[in-house]
DNA sequence: TTGACAAGTGGAGATGACCTCCATATTTTC
DNA sequence: GAAAATATGGAGGTCATCTCCACTTGTCAA
């Protein structure tokens, strides 16, 4: 799944460009004007070389969105080595909706372009689900939380912070949500 | 807003039978792969009909998901209508995820179609969300709940299980955000 | 270095979905 | 029952998407 062939060198320089340039205009929020053969020309690259690397938006989300989840995944993984468990997850929850609040444009349009095909996002974020996986765990080695609820309930929270994007208090409701799913995760059975 | 003026009997005829259509496509799961004209063809109008019916694809899921809400929100008044405040609020979010699991296609569809005008969705739901604002009010009342956490949160969760309906786990994970949300709700010591 | 082959490029143009437009048909009104 | 108002349907224009291939660039062995 991963054994990519090694790429030439300035096929790669023209990826990473397009990866690069995908992200700003994301973070813009102006993906959706923009017809995607321009957006190639945006790039400095012709359509034809957009499309051989990404054959759709959706592809180019994933490969966007890849960078995010590696990045997340590493904090997880500091979080985690840093701190006890239970103040790392919930550390990790904060964070995530501050870095969600300071990427507003870019987790609208990740959120939109995978809404359809939601089985590519879960694939790309099969990482990120590892670590939060991971920080629950060890939690609940710690006793701090409750064994009989599925990490993946707090990855479908997240999903739904994520996917509000707009409500009017999103910021409030987000740390609300994250207040609740802390909480309940604390209470015994 | 709702000021709409009354319609020719022919053209009612005609929007019922297209949000009628909608609604069975929807369920298949089959809207996708239709285009839009051929939806036209198959509720068995012209395509000018359709279009003036319904301008974009969004805009015929918001009238489809308008009778959805409407029929959750007699459930909701019902529920707390018969059950003390704290069940009729799990009664609720529990049957919500039934409904969910029964209609995934619809969800899904729905859910796709809203991504990127959310705006819509929210519009579309207000009286879902006051359904809930009401029910968590209540229960707040009773002192079965705590009284600092935002009821959008609770919307968010119910966003976040219903966007999250191609998780390989779904049911079993859905049921844990309604746990976790429910007890977090409870007031902490 | 150089030649030769592999790999990558870009953009003109085919394709096909979306939406508009209006001559015709149906309801409603008086 | 005739005129006015309202709604219909589908032919065809428009425009974003994506393909294709003649050409350029990179790689590698000698």
């Amino acid at each position: 799944m991963t054994a990519d062939k090694p790429l030439r060198a300035d096929a790669q320089r023209n990826r990473d460009l397009l990866i690069a340039k995908a992200r700003e205009v994301f973070d813009a929020g102006d993906f959706f004007d923009l017809r995607f053969d321009d957006f190639a020309r945006l790039a400095g690259v012709g359509t034809g070389t957009l499309y051989r690397h990404f054959p759709t938006r959706e592809a180019l989300a994933e490969a966007v969105y890849h960078g995010e989840v590696a990045a997340l995944c590493d904090r997880a993984r500091l979080l985690q080595a840093t701190l006890p468990a239970a103040e790392a997850l919930a550390a990790f929850l904060r964070g995530m909706v501050d870095h969600i609040d300071a990427h507003e444009g870019l987790a609208r349009t990740l959120a939109t372009l995978m809404a359809d095909r939601a089985g590519a996002l879960a694939e790309g974020s099969r990482a990120l689900e590892q670590a939060v996986t991971d920080l629950v765990a060890a939690a609940v080695r710690d006793g701090a939380v409750r064994d009989d609820v599925d990490a993946g309930a707090v990855m479908m929270a997240l999903h739904g912070i994520s996917a509000a994007h707009d409500r009017p208090c999103w910021r409030a409701e987000a740390d609300d949500v994250i207040t609740l799913v802390l909480d309940g995760l604390r209470r015994p059975l």
